[in-house]
DNA sequence: CATGAATGAGCCTTCATTCAT
DNA sequence: AATGAATGAAGGCTCATTCAT
């Protein structure tokens, strides 16, 4: 019995992933995604509708992975809130944060998109609120906090500023501990 | 003698820009901005030599027009600190603002331009740094809250969350409070 | 055992006419055709060798339809020849003119259609001929009146005039008036 | 001065409408066109927005041809009502007809092309009623005479029939007799 | 009979670019 | 500076066909 599917859907999704989070949603294209893949375009109309169908797809698969990335890190309790926010800034693999910003680019210009990023980020900041409870029951400072540590994390991804002799990531610490959340200096 | 310049040069650097901020670098496209402007391709070629010229002037033009914001930004002494801050986050057209998120994540894939934004990033980290060094002298939480409030500035853009009753621009104000920089809250 | 047909052969010929009948031989296409009878285009090259093997047994189904149809009438011999002559005109269902359109069409680019075509039309020549006999004994008004009569039905699908306030079923009324197959006025 | 233009918008046109006539309107197509014309697909962009703005201008033109063409005819006093009825069957060059049965068929299914047809095909049957006019004064007469003769320079192009030993001109030699207009019979 | 998957051809359209005027 | 016209590369989509299962 040889595979029942050679190029199955999910490699189209897979490799469309990879060329959003290197080029962004125009860079999402049936013929190049199909060189990689080693087959022809029109296999790709077997899987989906068009180009579009395509997008969405990907979104999809996007968004449940990582809502369930989300809730795994609620569930793994390895460590305390000041543990966890700090794994939360030195998050995924690299292409999974060039996924994540090609995205939040993309929801500027597609209402759609925005909408699904509304949902994961909604569920971002409630895990975030959830950690910085832990450091003060103040509301309004929980949120305050919660928002910064998010911003951190787009910010260290976006911003192309220098520090003098500090590194990025002693800079990305010192700002944690700001909001709180004292972390030891990470020697490296 | 005949009008010097029907279309000058500026004029397709103009749409570039406007065509960038929209619709991110891929959308700067040679035949689009002729008819954007009403006019044929064949102008384009007089001031450019391709499409890269273009891009690389609509660089130049951006790097230069936002160093001199900064630098006004600097000199236009209004305010104490505090204004000065809450005026840089509630910053310019909703057009620069696109614009340099559309350049922002085009540096992401385009080491140039990756160069450029970091000219102009260390100029605005300079301006904060200044700032926030009128709120303490240690120079790590300087640099910590002035990278904080940075990362604010993109995040409040590119973060899709809700906050509950609250709206995005008291949460910036709450988490700019949390940086020292105490402002009256805003009645609205 | 597996149901011996679930698409036998019959279903994409039916299939194959509506779309010509629609859109002209260039429209019966084998995928659009497995899509509108719900199935994969597998069982298609079951049944037939290739496209063109489809629009062969189309015209075989259709030629012979039309010839029974024609034998039918000559049978059922319910009413006098002015009776007949004006059930032709008043044709079968919308879709078997189409049908007949269509082939008609077809017939001045395809020489075999074309073929097929003299057959159905001289059998249909020769009814008109054996009803206009009825009128008079003339062989050379007989053939003008039958192949006037021929047009007729022609026409009346092809023409796109309009007649002032008379409608163009009496138009075609009049017109057969014309041919010697007085019929009375319709009241309506 | 080199010529103005090297494909004019007129020679996409006529090539197009020598495809309608020859394979209707699903055979104009931009690459085989130009490949016929012996210029790439690029320039026809140049000329017309998109496929259907190159059908509208061949329908544009055809309609206006075709309007002069009966104007002409109408213009023309050449010869009684007789000879011009004749003249009228035997009519333009076979390309004429075909085009013009191309677009009848087309009719059939484009509502914007049967228009068209509506408009042009009340103006020959207006032509067709100043010329059986001259045979009778009876209004229904005329009118059914004149959707006859219609009727039979369509049915002449579309009826696949023979005649045994007449040939096809002569019948219809003999129908334009049985309308009232009594030619001599054609040695040929 | 029919699915699932793929190949290739053909076509439509958009563009960057070129070139003569 | 700019028009008019064209080339060529890219890419999207539809199909006829094929093939293993």
């Amino acid at each position: 019995m040889a595979p029942p599917t050679r190029t199955p859907r999910i490699a189209w999704i897979r490799q469309a992933l990879r060329a959003l989070a290197e080029g962004g949603p125009d860079a999402v294209r049936v013929e190049p995604l199909a060189r990689a893949l080693g087959v022809t375009r029109g296999g790709f109309y077997w899987h989906f509708e068009d180009r579009r169908a395509l997008l969405d797809a990907v979104l999809d698969t996007w968004e449940q992975s990582t809502t369930e990335e989300v809730a795994e890190r609620l569930e793994s309790e390895g460590g305390d809130a000041h543990a966890k926010l700090h794994l939360l800034l030195t998050l995924a693999s690299p292409n999974v944060v060039k996924t994540d910003l090609a995205i939040r680019d993309w929801a500027r210009r597609d209402k759609t998109v925005a909408e699904r990023l509304r949902r994961i980020d909604n569920r971002r900041m409630g895990y975030l609120r959830s950690l910085f409870s832990a450091f003060g029951p103040d509301a309004d400072e929980v949120e305050a906090r919660s928002f910064l540590a998010f911003s951190l994390l787009i910010g260290n991804h976006y911003i192309a500023a220098d520090h003098g002799s500090r590194r990025r990531a002693d800079v990305v610490e010192l700002a944690l501990g700001q909001l709180g959340a004292v972390t030891p200096p990470v020697a490296n």
